[in-house]
DNA sequence: CAAATTTTGTGTTATTTTTGCACAAAGTCT
DNA sequence: AGACTTTGTGCAAAAATAACACAAAATTTG
């Protein structure tokens, strides 16, 4: 461990975070991991002790390459969950001085999807839990406005990016895909127009089609291609 | 003036600066405001002397509100210009470990939109100097990164808001308008699709709609309403 | 186990938005 | 004076979006 007071510098300096907000979906709704803070005995954690929090920490500014990988490494310390560096969307910085009670603290937010059902047992439970983002509890620091942002920011790069490639299943329905664009923007949509926009992007592989349909109730799976 | 090593903390932390891309437009082509590194004497700035970069500088930690507030201080001291910090845009931040060579330095992004004839004035000259894009040299440390992906930032965002009130004087032609967006997004639009789309916006105000028109070389001039 | 309810797939039409395209007059340049 | 450049204007085709109903399979309910 560092010895106390080893680093000096001749003008102040911040320390710096990297903070994660990872989305989830079981099928329903959109989920969000967070930890509970205080349970690891780390001597600069005494802040906000026992409250949820979005994983994130301290950049080792010797060693990190970058935010990203540091946010990749805390992710994993905090929640068990492996995350490449290149798959955390830097979207936000937070750096209002009175953020952190116990320095200046200056956080990078990133944002992450991922497919829930591959990473849930991967998920440390001693210390992470994933939440219904009608169920998040009031957050450490200002972490609601965090999340709250990714939220935003998620609804804006919907509209660019495949989404569903990364919170979905590998296999997966049109209900589901459209269930997950509605959680996302918070919207209705009629199904057959749904239906008809995601079979003109040429992006769904259709994958059970041997069976005679028209009436059904179990949907036909789908998988992405590409 | 600070003592030497007079801050000490437990981890090393990394030095934090707000750097600003500040873009103006002539009526024919977007400029960017641009400093010429190492003419003042600043003890800390020893890299890159000579050599253009953006505006921009270190975090006072102890007093800058946030870094919002140090991009908008940085570029006053160092370019002459006043804007808000409200008015700079956040758009990413950049943390490599190897991207100032005198120390690790994380440094938070932002851009912002001036109307050039009125702040032509205020740029101070011996410092500052605004480039056409097509004329920008090398730039120092990862700048040339940042400046590329503060136009790609701008590219996404013209699409969302008006960037036009931003950058055009307050009362200007449309093919002004139309040369701007040509400009930003570097492609041609039909000269009667783009008047047509701008109108049907209703931000415009005719000014001039006394004289009798109908062929004539003399734009009309307009104004945004709001 | 029968009836009611929920879920799913499917196609057409109307509306809106976007795109492509031509000419005549005013001003500028030579 | 003539040639050239710049500006304003409108309609038609094409594309994208939005509105809309029914029948069969599965599940739930009584």
């Amino acid at each position: 461990m560092a010895r106390k007071g080893q680093y000096t510098y001749e003008y102040p300096h911040p320390a710096v975070t990297a903070d994660c907000v990872v989305f989830g979906y079981d099928g329903k709704e959109l989920k969000v991991l967070l930890i509970k803070r205080g349970k690891e005995k780390e001597a600069s954690t005494t802040a906000y002790v026992g409250q949820w929090a979005l994983p994130g920490g301290f950049l080792d500014a010797l060693t990190d390459k970058n935010v990203a990988f540091t946010a990749s490494r805390e992710l994993r310390e905090e929640t068990g969950l492996q995350i490449a560096p290149q798959n955390l969307v830097e979207f936000s910085t937070y750096s209002d001085i009175d953020r952190d009670p116990r320095e200046r603290v200056i956080t990078v937010a990133h944002y992450a999807l991922v497919k829930l059902e591959k990473v849930q047992a991967d998920t440390d439970a001693e210390k992470a839990e994933w939440f219904s983002l009608a169920d998040v509890p009031a957050l450490a620091f200002d972490h609601d406005s965090i999340l709250s942002d990714a939220l935003a920011r998620i609804k804006e790069d919907i509209h660019f990016r495949p989404v569903g490639f990364d919170l979905l299943p590998d296999v997966f329905t049109l209900p589901q895909l459209q269930n997950l664009y509605e959680a996302i923007l918070q919207v209705k949509f009629d199904r057959r127009n749904f239906a008809n926009k995601m079979k003109h992007y040429h992006i769904l592989d259709q994958i059970d089609d041997g069976t005679p349909r028209h009436g059904t109730r179990t949907p036909i799976q789908y998988s992405f291609n590409k």
